[in-house]
DNA sequence: GCGCAATCCTGAACACTGTTCACCTGAACG
DNA sequence: CGTTCAGGTGAACAGTGTTCAGGATTGCGC
């Protein structure tokens, strides 16, 4: 008999893979906003403090969130795919990740910035990259200009979708007048966005005879 | 003489202007996560609560701050040039506005997210791609695709001058092991991710037989 | 069984943060 | 003169991340 305590949940010690575990339950429940210390403290029904047990900082518990966010992104990949489709694929699943958890690209991102972790995405892209015959260093870069713009999209999608969820005011002014009339699908744009980066890759291993800059 | 001020500095009044301006400069001085209300008011010689006539958050001060910021995007741009050089120079001058400031990119990109404003480089950005005959919805996406490039890229780029200005401890894994070796300059890495975006475009207005998806 | 060392957590504080509110100032204007 | 109004005060509120000395509870070797 741990503690008498009648049947309740109580006086269960936590691991560091518990903490992980209720930090994304309130991260996809109630938002990164409200993802506190106190209140991630409060569900596992133990003191804030006990968490820096787990953590030395609430920036290494976000990282750890990041990286489990990450984690989830498995593309399906055919056999006989080629850089092309790998990548695209790879961009996908990373997409599919992030919008798997609530402010998952903003988690994402704030960590990738601040140079904590999450880097995976980042190796998976390179790497089917390189297998287009572009070396290292242009594979890096390449996927780099990837993942800035995956989390640049999803970040606005995921915006976006929170802002639908609540009450939805005014909306003639809910997107930038550049791009409200229109207004294109999350999941076209997405595709777009890929497309320009993948084209312009193949292009610049193949330089076939372009166009002159002013045609009209 | 509005403002005759005895000698020592004391009860000036201050209007939103200066408000802006003291916050750009505890910005570009101390950095974003100084910028606070409190540290604000001491250098306006005034009460935290002052600021809060002129702004009702500090959110929508940060958005004026992002304005002020990307205001500044002044591209140099000849008059021969195509839509090409021209969005080229726009996204460069983006760039350099946002490295003009101390965490630039971040209070861009944040505001931007939350839809506060800071929209200004995606219209002008969206409006010299139409100049290359895309269509309005086209051209819009291709520039958010843009923007989320130049603000990840820039983003990535100020932390890393901000590490380097500290101690620089730990060389060998300040970045990612997928960029690690042979690290690329920013400003050509900058370059590569502006071109990929450009040339995707350019291909996809002039469909050029493109070589098979798996040549090797 | 006993003891000891990890492991996990408590409780109370500390130093901050953004924000609100009733009230006060001082200049400008008619 | 009085009114108006841009601008500011000072204190408080509710919340934040974080620290730290000191319990508990567990598991392992003896």
């Amino acid at each position: 008999m741990p503690k008498p305590e009648s049947v309740g949940t109580r006086a269960v010690r936590h691991t560091r893979e518990d903490v992980i575990a209720a930090a994304l339950g309130i991260l996809d429940q109630h938002g990164l906003a409200d993802l506190t210390m106190r209140r991630l403290g409060a569900m596992l029904d133990v003191q804030p403090s006990a968490l820096y047990w787990h953590f030395v900082n609430k920036q290494t518990l976000l990282a750890s969130i990041a990286d489990r966010i990450v984690e989830r992104a498995r593309p399906i990949i055919r056999i006989g795919d080629g850089w092309q489709e790998t990548t695209h694929a790879e961009a996908y699943a990373l997409r599919d990740a992030l919008l798997a958890y609530r402010d998952g690209a903003e988690v994402v991102s704030s960590t990738l910035a601040l140079g904590l972790g999450a880097g995976l995405p980042l190796t998976l892209l390179s790497v089917s990259i390189e297998r287009g015959g572009f070396d290292r260093r242009t594979s890096g870069i390449a996927a780099a200009a990837l993942v800035h713009f995956v989390l640049g999209h999803v970040s606005h999608e995921q915006q976006r979708i929170q802002a639908d969820s609540l009450g939805v005011v005014a909306e003639s002014v809910s997107t930038h007048p550049a791009t409200s009339d229109s207004a294109p699908r999350a999941d076209e744009s997405f595709e777009f966005g890929i497309s320009l980066l993948l084209a312009g890759l193949e292009l610049q291993r193949n330089p076939a005879e372009q166009p002159a800059t002013k045609p009209a």
